[in-house]
DNA sequence: CTCATTCGTTCAATGCTTGAACTTAGTGCG
DNA sequence: CGCACTAAGTTCAAGCATTGAACGAATGAG
């Protein structure tokens, strides 16, 4: 709105389009100017202040091939980094992220946390986050924080298995403990995201699909995280595949989350945990392979009518369910063939998530990396 | 690309913005300059050349209050006009429709249309363009093209109920024919984007919902049509309530679409045609009565269902569902009730259309008429 | 040593928005 | 009737990011 902001925002959206060349990977000046369509005078000149500043370095000269040799440009080394932190049931994790995708530290410890309060929760994630970023003198962007349960504008608004937190705001309570700028979002989006960003694992359409107490999905459309109009979106643990079902704690009846959640596997196979669950699989034990076969078919269903609403090509499955991969797949997709209206082959698609158990908190420190790149302003302050 | 690209897509932006401003309602270049953040000067400079060009006309002023009266600018009475055309098994319809949102012609013809070819159905079409667009004078910005089928990349590549479109390019036939830019796209879609577009009748999230033989959903989030990766969005009839329900035409089992299609209804009410089975209910036929509620309670669940995964708060019903909309809400809003999540009132609404049996004409028209505001390049032609 | 080749920088030109000053066209009041 | 007041619309110099062309720099080939 004032003089010549106009023209501002055009630089700032250059700005981004190198950055997002840059986080593909590195290229001289002259490089990058072919991949954006900006010519070689503009990227000198929006290079220089990032060099500068410390955000990118200029690397020795490459000797290959005719003519003045290019000076690769990427980020620098020392440069800025990200947060992640993960609160989550029956574990905490943090991890630090540069901005060239590559991650620093990480930590996941084991704790139970299903009644702890928001101020416990806190103070033992500030703490790891102060063991992640100790001494490395680079300095933090933010810090992402993935809660399991739905956000909205900052509250958490439900958390079915951390009642302690609903109602709270994460984000300043954090942000008062380390002086980090903090962003709070649900596991199941920042599961997503780390499939789509720094590095696209399964296109820029896909669904990814975990399950731990609930079942959660998270939507990427055209390239972005789709939350909904109060971050409810991609509740497929609710999806109903029969009406007149069991009932569910939700209220309705049939929600997938009866048929196919990892409490009602576990028990069906008479198992405690997914550990336990996961070995007697590897030795064949049928009533295992029946309860996650059982279990594929439920999901399966809910994911077909994911897919007819949703009509995107690749469902990625992650959490407990990449773990269970081999055992749910054949169902899985045997519902999806014959129920997904664009179906065969051709159309849908399912992965299993490389990423672990890692997923969530690296999705977390995403969500600052990728802020700082699209609002390039942020890596000026 | 080439010297100040960047600076005519500033001016276009601009243009957009000015142009939905008045979209929403006339003004004065100082109001609009109000509305929009731009000066006075800039709305001088951005209305002249749409003054020049009969886009817009400048009124009288109106003498109303202190200082200079303002001179309103509206979109000009002869200006150019955009055509919508729909095709479908037991009618074909066109309308013309101002760039200020106003209809000038309508025509709804009855036709069965179930075995003609492409070429039979082109001619009427062509033929009723012709009717509702001579002798007007007017521009034409082109040509929206609705049928029940599902469209990707300009080719038909699904269509249960017109089979000899399948694979056709009627675009292409339609252009030949007229002379017009032709865009074809789902009547699902369409319906929704009439609900849109040029005015807000339901927000800019929400999904509509009609029944003709299957059940189709038009998906609207962040105020744009959702079409999903191949155009295959929104298939609401094709969401699961049983899993293992009655066997639907689509190899899947429980679809909605077999317990609430139109059909279905009919079929269990004992009737033949709509109009008849209302003119039951309006008599209190119980058999009527309960057709539609069953009907409601299958359509409810499958909304939840959407709901659930879309995190939309409104829901449209249109087409023969806003015709049975008394009968069918109670059951349908009892389902949502009690299966969305994010439920209650606060967040769930269920709607009848307000437009009546034009809405898929009339959003096929605001395919074009929104295009043309959103390219402004495309007034200058 | 010279030429060809490619990288990166310098610089005048372009064209859009802007705020301030200015002109225009009314109302209200004495 | 005239003068002050108000608000609409226009004019204009200033500011700024990108651009293409020209230029300087750094290397390989012969």
């Amino acid at each position: 709105m004032t003089t010549v902001d106009h023209l501002r925002q055009v630089r700032l959206g250059n700005l981004r389009t190198v950055l997002l060349a840059l986080v593909d990977r590195p290229g001289s000046r002259a490089d990058l100017a072919a991949r954006t369509g900006l010519t070689k005078a503009t990227l000198s000149n929006l290079t220089e202040p990032l060099l500068a500043g410390g955000i990118l370095v200029e690397e020795p000269a490459t000797l290959v091939g005719m003519g003045r040799p290019s000076k690769p440009l990427r980020f620098h080394p020392a440069g800025p980094v990200a947060v992640g932190a993960e609160i989550n049931v029956s574990h905490l994790a943090v991890e630090t992220l540069g901005l060239d995708g590559e991650t620093l530290e990480r930590r996941l410890v084991p704790a139970d946390m299903r009644k702890a309060t928001a101020d416990e929760v806190l103070d033992r994630i500030a703490g790891l986050i102060r063991e992640v970023t100790a001494g490395s003198g680079r300095r933090l962007l933010g810090a992402g924080l993935a809660i399991p349960g739905v956000v909205h504008d900052g509250t958490i608004v439900r958390a079915p298995n951390l009642p302690e937190l609903v109602g709270t705001r994460l984000a300043e309570g954090l942000g008062e403990r380390t002086g980090l700028d903090v962003q709070v979002d649900n596991e199941a989006n920042l599961a997503a995201l780390a499939h789509l960003w720094p590095r696209h694992l399964a296109g820029e359409d896909f669904v990814h699909v975990t399950a731990d107490v609930g079942i959660g999905a998270g939507v990427v459309l055209n390239g972005e995280v789709y939350r909904g109009v109060s971050g409810f979106a991609g509740e497929l643990g609710h999806v109903v595949i029969e009406r007149n079902g069991i009932l569910c704690t939700c209220g309705s009846r049939g929600c997938v989350e009866r048929y196919a959640g990892l409490d009602v596997i576990l028990r069906e196979a008479g198992r405690r945990r997914l550990d336990s669950l996961r070995k007697a699989l590897e030795a064949g034990d049928p009533k295992a392979v029946d309860a996650v076969r059982k279990a594929g078919e439920a999901l399966g269903v809910g994911i077909a009518t994911l897919m007819n609403l949703f009509d995107v090509p690749t469902v990625v499955l992650g959490g407990s369910y990449a773990v269970l991969y081999d055992h749910l797949r054949e169902a899985v997709q045997s519902e999806m063939d014959g129920r997904v209206l664009a179906g065969g082959e051709r159309h849908s698609r399912l992965l299993a998530s490389p990423l672990g158990e890692f997923a969530v908190v690296r999705g977390a420190a995403g969500l600052i990396t990728r802020r700082a790149v699209q609002q390039p302003e942020r890596l000026f302050a």
